[in-house]
DNA sequence: GGACGTCCGTAAGATAACTTACATTTTATA
DNA sequence: TATAAAATGTAAGTTATCTTACGGACGTCC
């Protein structure tokens, strides 16, 4: 695999001149993880820039009781990781690959370096940070104020538009996610997860052919109603 | 007030030489605003940074149904805001003063700008977006995952480490707070959190003497408990 | 191709939290 | 200081969701 010009296509770098990615790429090593490992995690941290090349990576918390919490999945282009000054995920989260997978990791000083230098890029990983706030602050309010059924409706019709095609009235969601997964997003239980993907299957909602994919229209009706 | 030293203290700008305040200070007007009002609004949306310079800013989400989640709660020196590629809030995000407030209104073009030449501003601004985006993502990991007593002993043991004093044993929480703004911040009811805090107040956890206190170390205890 | 592990469907019983309701206390304001 | 308004205390009834439980489907690895 050609790291070079797999870097030129993460969007934090697209911007950049071909010497200056020769820089970025100086500064980070790319590594394939199998499928499963855990990249990062609380007991183990590594201070550094993770670039999700190839693959899907869950980021999750654990509660004290074992219980696991999805904060985000990330597919292609994606980045993740903490250092003292930068921080993509937090201190208390696992980071594990739901496929198998290919990362850069990129040294945390040199690349502050470069920021300094490349105002740029920091505008736009203000940008990406904006972005995730967002999204967080609003699935937080799915969770905190809504039902169930409610809240995994949302979160497949956001997963249909960051990760899905259209096909007729149908929107895939190109990931791999097994009803525990859903569960794990919404603050939610892999039974009743169950039961809620059933009657949307039921009502024509949503389909499963390969992968997932949800009817956009009659969806956001929906929403509106409950 | 003196709109110039203000600025200085804001954590943002701390690191600033004179003139370089003088230049934020050239692109932003301070405005009072009164206790209860909206600030902004997804209603009255408004491409600016606000820093608080002065009082107790509620920043919330509201619901299809008109219930309300408050995201953050910010306090003196903070900033809020959002525009095209920068945004410390969301565009479904009401702020309104909790009490009679100060902001300073910075234009956004100019400030944007005023990055590119101080990238340590960047820097410092992504690191405020990071600590806000873990914050967050533990908020929403108790909310999705902890019961409704947990979930308030949480929020008020971050609370007073955030904007709190030390009293002996007791942690003070110097902020104005009803148990309706408490309820909004965990994703409960008004009733069920004077029911909690109840029990609380009577396993002398908390107390309420003017501000609320917390007996951190006795809710550390419960809290690993529970 | 058999066996094991993972994933899914479904249901009965338990429970935490919500809703509704109203009385009481505290705080704001005229 | 009187009066209104906001905030709090508490409780009975309802409900959504969790827990526990188990059988079947599906894939995959030896």
């Amino acid at each position: 695999m050609d790291k070079l010009s797999e870097i030129s296509q993460i969007s934090l770098f697209e911007e950049l001149k071909k010497d200056e990615l020769r820089t970025i790429d100086k500064m980070s090593e790319m590594r394939p993880i199998k499928k499963g490992a855990v990249i990062v995690s609380p007991e183990r941290p590594i201070p550094a820039l993770f670039l999700l090349k190839q693959g899907q990576v869950r980021l999750y918390r654990m509660n004290h009781q074992g219980r696991q919490f999805t904060v985000d999945i990330l597919t292609n282009g994606n980045i993740f990781g903490e250092t003292s000054s930068i921080s993509l995920t937090d201190e208390n989260v696992y980071a594990e690959a739901m496929t198998d997978t290919y990362v850069c990791i990129i040294n945390v000083d040199e690349f502050e370096l470069f920021i300094e230098r490349h105002p740029k890029i920091a505008l736009k990983l203000i940008n990406i940070l904006s972005n995730r706030l967002k999204e967080t602050y609003s699935m937080s309010e799915k969770i905190a104020l809504s039902d169930v059924k409610y809240r995994i409706l949302f979160l497949l019709l956001k997963l249909s538009e960051k990760e899905g095609k259209r096909h007729h009235e149908w929107q895939s969601i190109e990931m791999k996610l097994t009803h525990a997964d859903i569960a794990n997003m919404v603050g939610s239980t892999r039974e009743t997860t169950s039961a809620v993907l059933s009657s949307f299957k039921k009502q024509g909602i949503i389909k499963q052919e390969g992968f997932l994919s949800i009817n956009a229209d009659r969806a956001y009706k929906i929403l509106d109603e409950i």
